[in-house]
DNA sequence: CAGTGGTCTAGACCACGCT
DNA sequence: GCGTGGTCTAGACCACTGT
């Protein structure tokens, strides 16, 4: 089944074997695959092709490897969507407070100087058990404590904004995907193979900036992120 | 430097000893890593160790490894904004067009029957060198005439549906990302630990959906999303 | 040609999870 | 205890890139 003359290496070749299984369903998601070592003997392989070959499906998001129990297909996980200025339902979220100085990036998405004081919201939210966002989000000083008595989301944020008279009257997110660092991974509990969107969020009250949320970082695997547009509607900022 | 009878692994050591170095700039991008012999040498472990850490790192996206010319620092790309119905500047796009009768999930986006025979039109982007997009998108027979006449990115398809009398009045986009599919990551050049992201496109004339866009597929280390909502309008669905 | 990463072997011991 | 994946070694040959 395996030609190691051919010119596609071995481990390649045996992970695009499970690759096809995989698809076909012969091998369903929460199925074991069978032991590195017997792979290695069936394959007349040895045990370390087998591993490039496990580690290529586990970088792909095929599969899931766990000390002492063995390789598994990846079970599908629940997938939230989510809305810009929409409420995620049922998430539970931490939030530690304190104020700090505006570095370059949140300086620049508030329109302030490097250096001014600045409302800083660290959140962690997770649904019952996964976690399911992180984020750090700013407000200028003087509408930090109407903002910072609410719960800590989008829609918390523009209604506690509302109270004090600020009315958001735009948003905007800048996506991007990436691949989580050790520490982002552990926090997230992504599996290797899994990305991160990261989202940056400003929300206007007409052109002042009155929110920006930095390091919006949700897992690929379990968040959809739904947009609406309107095709005449002014695009975001290029 | 690296200790072997550490809790942390060696190799896991000697990738964060990298990363930090890539962090604080020791290595700017682009720049050289030494060799692999070279690294086992200096910090007295086999090559296949160096190798595992230098796996990680490509995992992470830190690192391109060139065979016969090493390893370096993953040069910053140029990142191209893309808004949803904001025409892509500089993009040479090509197409291909046929008929073919609607799957389930193009049916379900259309609001057809499957089976249902629609347009397809399958197109690749690319600025110059670097592939930037693959998309398959699907519109009604009684509408395709029209819309393939033009060139195929979003404001084409809704002048070209604008000019069948046909106005677009709601775009929405869901976004996903994962790891690409070896081919995926061929035909876009990304490289190993690189995510793409997908997105769904369906554009409504009322409620009417007249273009469903499946398998967007971008690549995550060249492309950011950009979106802009008003806090009070209808959200998307979820 | 020499030097690089890519592939592969055949062992070894460890940490973990289950029974 | 036993089987699993996790780590690690010390070699080998190959494919590719440069001079």
């Amino acid at each position: 089944m395996i030609d190691l003359d051919s010119d596609r290496p071995a481990y390649r070749q045996l992970a695009e074997k499970f690759r096809t299984d995989i698809g076909r369903g012969r091998y369903r998601p929460g199925a074991a695959i069978p032991s590195e070592v017997a792979l290695g003997q069936r394959y007349d392989v040895s045990r370390n092709t087998v591993r490039l070959a496990m580690g290529l499906l586990r970088q792909e998001g095929l599969v899931v490897t766990r000390q002492g129990r063995g390789t598994f297909v990846r079970s599908a996980v629940p997938v939230r969507r989510r809305a810009v200025s929409a409420v995620p339902p049922g998430l539970r979220t931490d939030a530690t407070d304190r104020e700090v100085r505006a570095d370059t990036r949140v300086a620049g998405l508030l329109d302030v100087a490097v250096g001014t004081p600045v409302f800083e919201r660290r959140t962690s939210s997770h649904d019952g058990g996964l976690p399911q966002e992180t984020s750090a989000s700013y407000v200028p000083l003087d509408l930090a404590t109407a903002v910072f008595q609410r719960q800590p989301c989008a829609t918390g944020t523009i209604a506690a904004l509302a109270s004090a008279g600020v009315e958001v009257t735009e948003i905007h997110e800048l996506v991007r995907a990436r691949m989580p660092h050790p520490d982002e991974a552990r926090a997230l509990a992504v599996p290797t193979g899994t990305p991160v969107f990261t989202i940056t969020r400003t929300m206007y009250a007409g052109d002042r900036p009155v929110e920006a949320a930095v390091d919006i970082v949700l897992p690929a695997d379990r968040v959809e992120l739904a947009y609406r547009a309107e095709p005449h509607g002014r695009p975001p900022v290029l």
